[in-house]
This record gives C-alpha cells, structure tokens and sequence, in this order.
DNA sequence: TATAATTTTTAGATTCATCTAAATTATTAA
DNA sequence: TTAATAATTTAGATGAATCTAAAAATTATA
C-alpha cells in the first residue's frame, strides 16, 4: 500500500461521507481528479489498479465506488489525519490553518501502535480541530446534528461544530471573528435583501454574508448530544 | 528533495560520525549500499545525482565525500530522527527497540515548525533515548565524553550513555539487566580469563562477557557537562 | 608482474505514478 | 436525431528509484 494509493483512498471516502452524509452514488473521474490535483488520465489509471486490489468497484466510463474493504482502509486514513490534527493543535499550538499540510504527511506514518498511543495521549477525542468527527477503530464514525450559520433565525444561539472551507483566506478571516470550533455565537440580525448576517461573538460583533456563513455548521451543546435542550433559542427547536 | 535522497544524506553523515568522532575519509559505494540494503549499482546511479546538486564529492572508483550542503541536511535529517525518537518515548511509553522503525519515517516529515515545535514540548533534550546526541539547529553535534563499559575498572561508577548495537536481541538483553540509557552502574569484578565483567544496576546484580560490554558506551554525570567530578570512583579519574 | 579475485560501473529492464495528445464514448442542445 | 460539446479512455513518454547481468577497473595474490 503506497501513500499514493492511501491519498485516494482517503479522497474516495471523504466523497463518501460529503455533507456529513453517507453518499452511496459514488465518484466520478474527473471530480476525484480535481480534488487530487491530478490529470484525469491519472485517476484512470489508478483506479484500474485499486480495482484489481478490490479496493473500488468501476466500470468503464462509470462511476467510482469504494468496496467494503476500500472503505475500511480510507475510514483509517481519515482517523489517522483527524487524530494527527488533534495533536498539532492541542500540543504543539498550531494554529487552524497551519495543521492540514502537516497532518497530510503524518497520516501516512505507519504503525497502528503510533496512532492508538497519540489518541491516548489526547484522551480519545471525538472531534479534530476543524470539529469534525474522528472515526473509531472499527471505522464508524459518528455525525452530529448540525446546520449551516446562514440558516440559523435571528435570536437563535449555538457554537461552531466545523468549518467547510479550508482555504487560507477563509480560515484566516474565521480567526479574525473567532469563529473558531467549539466558539459560541448568536444571531442578532439578518438582512435578507442584502444577504448579510450579524452575529454576537465571543471576540464582539460581525457581520458576514450567507455565502460566507454556509460554510460555518453550528450546533447546539446539548442536543449534539442526542438529547433535546428544549430552549427557544436553540438551533434545533421550531 | 525526496524522502530518498534524504535516506542517502543521513546515512552518509551518520559515516562520517561514527563513533562519535569526525571522520573525513568519506564511505564506498558497497559500504553504502550495504547500509542502505541496496544494490551497489543504486548507490552508484544516485550518488551521480547526489553530485549534480553538488550534496557529494565523487568521482569513479573514489570515495564518497558530503559536501558542505550535504552535511547540513543530513545533520538536520539526524536531528529530527532523534528528536521524534525522544518524542516517542517520552510521551508515547514506546519501548527502546519500538522507535527505530517509526522515528524513520516521521523523520521525513516535512516542516521546520513541527520539529521546533517537537523539541520545545520536550523541553530541548540534548540526547535521544539511545543516548545519541542531537544535534542543534545550526548542525552542531555535541559528542559527551565516554567510555565503553568493557574498559571499566572495578569499583568505577558510571551510568549509560549510550548503546551500539540497536539489534532487537541485545536491546532486549540490555532492557532485562536495566541497562538503559541513564540507568546507573558500578562494576563489581572483573574476570579478566574469561572476559566476564559482574554489574551492580538498579535493578540488581548482572554479569554479561566483554565483547556485549563493549556496546555500551558510559559517562559520568559531572564530567560529561565538561567539569570535573574528582571522585575515585569517576570512570574518567586516573 | 601477471593472474585471480573483488569492487565498481555501465547497460538495459522494471515498477510506480504521473503527464500530454489523440481517440473514443457520452451527454447536451439545436 | 443529428451535430456540437464535454467527459473518459487509450497510447506513448517521462522521471524516480530500483534491479540483474555483463563489462571495466582496481586491488590482492601467487
């Protein structure tokens, strides 16, 4: 098993579970090509040979689709990435948009020694820095309630579960807000028209549009819990 | 760069630092390829690229010499290995003979900040668990002065600095008589015919032949900082 | 010093992952 | 339904790092 051949896999499953939701449609060439910044006659390639190893299903000019064992691999993959941004960002104070690149390289470590002793270390968190879900051992992994910010009515309060985009820019700008994970929020006006949000942060007052805002999933701390909080101003209620 | 040619590199420098002093008589290529586990025609096809990037001096039939430039990146590859080897048994409870495998290849790790970052948590050791020093960020190794235990008199104290041999067998054998580095030591007797030598350790009383003595290398925690103890029992007095 | 043994180098092949350019198949729109 | 457009696949090439087997050079031995 090459890094090269655990990239795709990674990238397949991350398809797999877009939005947070299984996707059993599966993947084209060309989508999988772009997101690895490589040639589409390069995935072509590829995934002749991940299907020789069983590892997706695909039929000429079809669609990609992870096997059972395929997904397995990949579900490790990301455990090992969100395990390994965890660690930068609770040890070695690295901030949100520095961790990606370097959890790349250290995902592909392999020792499953390593990566159950750094998860001990931390305490077996659920979520990354980014708030998304760490898959367990036997590769479930767990989605909680959510909803995007730009959906979120006027009064409404909730904290920051993750983050869709994960430019520079994007990251640097949440930063700006502190609209980090796990930062709390509420909704004090919206101006459809205009399509701009105001929010009262942690860090003061901001206004952002709901382009930006879509990419902010907010939760409620209780009802993420698979309880039901029961407040007016939660997320969730109405 | 790729993760290749910094295997190279570091074993290269790891040549010219063998036992613990410079030396500037450069390697072969069959010495090389031996240490790499390689064919002797590799090291060949890779050392010419090594030289057009000028990180070797070599021309046919000749030495293999670092250049300037390669010496500082194999110092730094040398660096980062011991750095994550602390690290791993630091904070991850790895045992001595666990680390090798894994420090190779979190040592390929792209990212000045990570190790910085690495070497800060653990508080700026100077010497890994096998007891090798680390070199600094200016490529500066600090050899401790030591002996090896085979030439120890009776009755001098000492503790372990550093050990040889990283065999699977011996590190066991060593980790059983509780000779790890740092541990304390004081020979009891020596049987000079048949070249056994009789151990006081924290863990009890232990006898192993010459030729294992040799492989382990001890220091005395005062003079090793450049001072002098004074002591009799100093294994550097007399 | 000539010959044998060893070491080093060359030559050519292989595997992995990628590319470009051309050919093929699918999809969309007139 | 046919032509234009877009997506996919094939074919052939490239670069990295390796290998084996044969040739050349060096070193050791008789």
């Amino acid at each position: 098993m090459t890094s090269t051949v655990e990239k795709y896999l990674k990238t397949l499953t991350l398809f797999e579970f877009q939005d947070g939701n299984n996707r059993t449609d599966g993947c084209t060439s060309s989508e999988l090509a772009e997101r690895l910044a490589v040639a589409p006659s390069s995935v072509n390639n590829m995934v002749k040979k991940l299907q020789a190893q069983a590892l997706v299903d695909f039929e000429a000019y079809g669609k990609i689709h992870l096997t059972e064992k395929g997904r397995l691999l990949g579900v490790e993959l990301l455990r090992k990435n969100r395990i390994w941004k965890a660690f930068l960002a609770d040890y070695l104070n690295f901030s949100w948009h520095e961790i990606n690149e370097i959890a790349e390289q250290l995902e592909h470590v392999k020792s499953h020694k390593l990566i159950a002793r750094v998860e001990e270390l931390l305490g077996f968190p659920r979520f990354d820095p980014h708030g998304e879900p760490i898959p367990d051992k036997v590769g479930t992994i767990l989605v909680p309630l959510n909803k995007p910010l730009s959906e979120l009515a006027v009064g409404k309060e909730g904290y920051v579960l993750a983050v869709k985009d994960s430019s520079f820019d994007f990251l640097s700008f949440a930063d700006r807000m502190d609209l980090k994970i796990g930062k709390s929020l509420k909704v004090l006006s919206k101006n459809s028209y205009e399509g701009l949000i105001a929010l009262q942060t942690e860090n003061g007052t901001h206004t952002l549009t709901e382009k930006s805002a879509l990419n902010f999933l907010i939760t409620c701390p209780i009802c993420v819990k698979g309880k039901n909080c029961g407040k007016t101003s939660c997320i969730f209620s109405e």
